[in-house]
DNA sequence: GGCTCCCGGGG
DNA sequence: GTGTACGGGAGCC
């Protein structure tokens, strides 16, 4: 019989001798199941070509080695075989060759049997393709879209889920999964002094959110303290270990095709893994009934892992994929979902927790109601995200559990090994740790930036170009198999890099593949605008405009990175050279055109208008067009009223990379000026937020006066204690530090009191006064209440670095803004 | 100036 | 799971 069904997860296992694919998804009608089909894996391999193999007159390569035809190798998890050998044309990094398929027994055996081989002589490729990409690739198969299977159901699997085994397996349209069922889920721990420790410390409470296919919600909060409320959806259990198992039930009964939260590879799961084994109690939340898999090794990084169940925790796909394009540069559940969803977290005093926990229960209500509202959160995060997650995964036909894993470079190299099955393209040897080192030493010119005057300006334009790099890498057929081919030696080289050229007879394979991203997408935008205009809805198309764009954009970046298969470092610097060309071109166009440029930084430029109207800089903009090979194409970005570039710290040098521009309905946009991390005071960030606002507003006396009182307020003691909180977190063993950070001069004074410190734990600390190093001034928030902070440190370890380029641009120098105040405040040390 | 360490998210 | 992050900034020596 046939079925047809959206494969959500995956797994292998090993049957009677067999490797069985496990695709876990639904089917059409909502249905859960998991269809089984047997794989078989496989790698490459061949003779290392000699010098003669490679002159025309050589023999083709001889039959593969006998002795390895029966290869049969011990190992700790059983004998590794060879199981059939086939001959194969593929092509490697543009030549063609003969190769050899070796099929192996089953997945682990594959690397076992590659060393042997590679030992022997041999090359060996492909030896490290995950099993199931592997698998999916081969089939053609994208998850999450509609696949078909011929085959039948078979009786009771030992799997939560009806199984149905396949014979045959084809992708059966590109319609995607709707209608998902989601549960998402976030935990509250016991942390005194933000000291996060799973082996101490115990779970509170339990936040689950779901909604199923018809949009019912499912809301729940357990916990095992009581207390009065009236929430319908709090449920008390006896104690921790009652709690986890309650929740390993309701995960089992829910039966959710997602499960999603925030951070939950990194924190979650992890916590829930080491809180199970405390009590020996097996969270065997798989459809197979296999434990959770989390944090084993540690309990930072990993994944967590619940077969059949996909588990996407959207904090990753942020961090990795989504979040480039995001305003906020924190990545938190409260920055993401105000800028995303428009709501915050629930306010309430986290640090309260414990003590409340302890002591005044009653007031637990309210953590109660942050619980949920935080698996809320992150369920409409995974809501809203969702099409971007499909798209990706259509594009590159991967689990979506992996994908969102991703950086940039996997997902480049995973979009190229899927486009070269189609290519009979072998993929090139990810490199060895000695080559890896060698190309870590690499480095290529890169952009060129415009060193700006430092000053304040008015009428801005701002032009671009529109994916410069991946237009320039298509447009000179810009890879590693057509880089100073023979036949094209006397033909146009890159600028600047005179013995760099790359052919130009035929297109090869990394710049077609790249140039079908391009195309596609141009064919989406016009499709977008289209359907837009119909009144359409756009969401998936869009989701899948960006998902091209941002591949797109990587594969310049893959190019030069250290660990890419298709590593081509002269490709990297040639696409640079080109781009640094272009622009460089185009400044001198707009120079000519009387338009004075002010900045510059790769494929931007921007200019003055000055007494020149709009419409003729959009005359300059289509002339410069007119010469542009491929699909380049320059682009209005944008006009602004004012813009505010800064000096380098020493000297008059423009600092490149570091402006604020302001646009006309008022906003400033922030590029460049110090993103302010946890070990940085809250105070410099505010007051540098507020400097530039002024500034770009023609308001400097005012900046000066704001920042000389908060100097002031600085050292007469009224900046509050929080606003001073440096924030560092002990990362091992605090004998194992050789050199002595402020932070760690704090842990070990605890330490010595008695307190243990774990890694993990987070320090807080304020700089008071007194003599020595800054780590022997470094206090607990609690004793600074006693000490006076140290003013000094702060005025100019943190404000003044803040705030001084800016007010630099204007005359003001540091000792002006500093000295000056100390004549109102306390100027005693002046 | 080189080296070593920490940052992210999470309570 | 046919595996293990990354790139950058700050402070100490």
């Amino acid at each position: 019989m046939n079925i047809r069904f959206f494969p959500l997860d995956f797994d292998y296992k090993l049957k009677e001798n067999k490797v069985v694919v496990y695709l876990y998804g639904k089917m059409e009608d909502g249905t859960n199941i998991c269809v089984l089909q047997e794989h078989q894996p496989y790698f490459y391999a061949r003779w290392k070509p000699s010098l003669e193999a490679l002159s025309p007159s050589s023999s083709q390569p001889d039959s593969f080695p006998p002795e390895f035809q029966q290869l049969s190798l011990e190992t700790s998890d059983g004998v590794a075989r060879t199981t059939a050998v086939e001959e194969v044309e593929r092509e490697l990094l543009g030549i063609k060759s003969t190769f050899w398929k070796v099929y192996a027994n089953y997945p682990k055996a594959v690397p076992v049997l590659a060393q042997q081989l590679e030992s022997s002589g041999l090359e060996v490729y492909e030896r490290d393709i995950l099993f199931i990409h592997r698998y999916l690739r081969d089939h053609g198969i994208t998850p999450m879209t509609l696949v078909e299977a011929q085959g039948e159901f078979v009786p009771d699997q030992n799997l939560r889920v009806p199984v149905f085994l396949a014979q045959q397996l084809q992708q059966f349209s590109q319609e995607a999964v709707q209608k998902l069922k989601i549960l998402s889920l976030d935990i509250e721990t016991y942390a005194e002094k933000k000291e996060i420790s799973p082996v101490q410390n115990p779970i509170l409470m339990i936040g689950l959110y779901g909604q199923d296919q018809s949009g019912l919600e499912f809301r729940k909060v357990l916990t095992w303290k009581r207390f009065q409320h009236e929430l319908g959806y709090v449920e008390h259990v006896q104690d921790e270990r009652e709690l986890l198992e309650r929740f390993r039930q309701i995960v089992i009964d829910y039966q959710p095709d997602i499960i999603t939260g925030y951070n939950t590879d990194g924190f979650d799961f992890p916590y829930l893994k080491v809180r199970a084994d405390k009590y020996n109690l097996i969270l065997n939340l798989g459809r197979d009934h296999s434990e959770l898999l989390a944090g084993t090794k540690s309990f930072r990084d990993g994944e967590a892992k619940i077969k059949g169940i996909l588990h996407l925790d959207v904090f990753k796909f942020i961090r990795n994929i989504f979040g480039k394009d995001l305003k906020t540069d924190s990545y938190s559940l409260d920055a993401v979902s105000s800028e995303l969803l428009g709501y915050k977290k629930h306010p309430v005093n986290l640090d309260e927790l414990s003590h409340i926990w302890n002591h005044d229960p009653d007031k637990l209500v309210d953590f109660c109601i942050y619980n949920l509202h935080d698996a809320h959160l992150a369920f409409k995060l995974c809501e809203l995200l969702l099409p971007d997650m499909i798209e990706f995964t259509k594009i590159i036909g991967l689990p979506t559990f992996d994908l969102i894993r991703m950086r940039f470079s996997r997902l480049v190299e995973n979009y190229i090994l899927k486009r070269a099955i189609e290519y009979k393209v072998l993929a090139p040897n990810k490199p060895g740790e000695y080559e890896s080192g060698q190309r870590r030493e690499e480095s290529i010119q890169g952009a060129f930036v415009y060193e700006p005057t430092p000053g304040l300006y008015h009428n801005i334009v701002v032009f671009d170009f529109r994916s410069l790099y991946p237009t320039i890498i298509t447009a000179h057929n810009i890879g590693p198999e057509g880089f100073r081919c023979p036949c094209c030696a006397d033909t146009e080289h890159v600028p600047e890099q005179e013995t760099y050229w790359f052919c130009q007879k035929e297109k090869k394979f990394l710049p077609t593949v790249l140039e079908e991203l391009i195309l596609r997408r141009a064919d989406l935008k016009r499709l977008i605008k289209e359907e837009k205009a119909l009144g359409h809805e756009i969401k998936m198309l869009e989701a899948r405009s960006y998902a091209l764009k941002l591949l797109a954009n990587s594969f310049y970046g893959y190019l030069g990175f250290f660990g890419a298969r298709w590593y081509c470092i002269e490709c990297a610097a040639s696409t640079t050279a080109y781009a640094r060309n272009y622009i460089k071109k185009t400044i001198h166009q707009a120079q000519e055109k009387g338009f004075p440029v002010i900045y510059s930084d790769t494929d931007s430029c921007m200019l003055l208008l000055g007494e020149k109207i709009l419409s003729q800089a959009f005359e300059f903009m289509n002339e410069v067009n007119f010469s542009l090979p491929g699909s380049m194409e320059l682009e209005f970005q944008g006009s602004y009223p004012s813009g505010l570039f800064v000096a380098l710290k020493s000297g008059e040098k423009g600092a490149k990379k570091k402006y604020a521009l302001l646009s006309s309905d008022g906003q400033v946009k922030i590029t460049g000026f110090e993103t302010v991390r946890r070990n940085c005071s809250p105070i410099a960030k505010e007051i540098q937020e507020h400097v530039l606002q002024l500034a770009l507003t023609e308001k400097v006396p005012e900046a000066v006066r704001y920042v000389r009182d908060m100097i002031k307020k600085m050292k007469q003691g009224e900046i509050p204690l929080e606003q001073l909180i440096i924030k560092t977190q002990i990362t091992r063993e605090l004998d194992s530090y050789s050199s002595i950070a402020p932070h760690v001069a704090i842990a070990l004074r605890l330490q010595q009191q008695g307190e243990s410190i774990l890694p993990g734990t987070v320090v807080e600390y304020v700089i008071i006064t007194g003599e020595g190093l800054v780590r022997d001034r470094a206090v607990l928030p609690d004793e600074a209440r006693e000490r006076k902070y140290d003013a000094d440190y702060y005025i100019y370890h943190q404000i003044l670095p803040a705030v001084s380029s800016i007010l630099a641009v204007f005359g003001y120098t540091e000792d002006d803004v500093a000295a000056d105040s100390s004549q109102i405040g306390l100027g005693k040390f002046f």
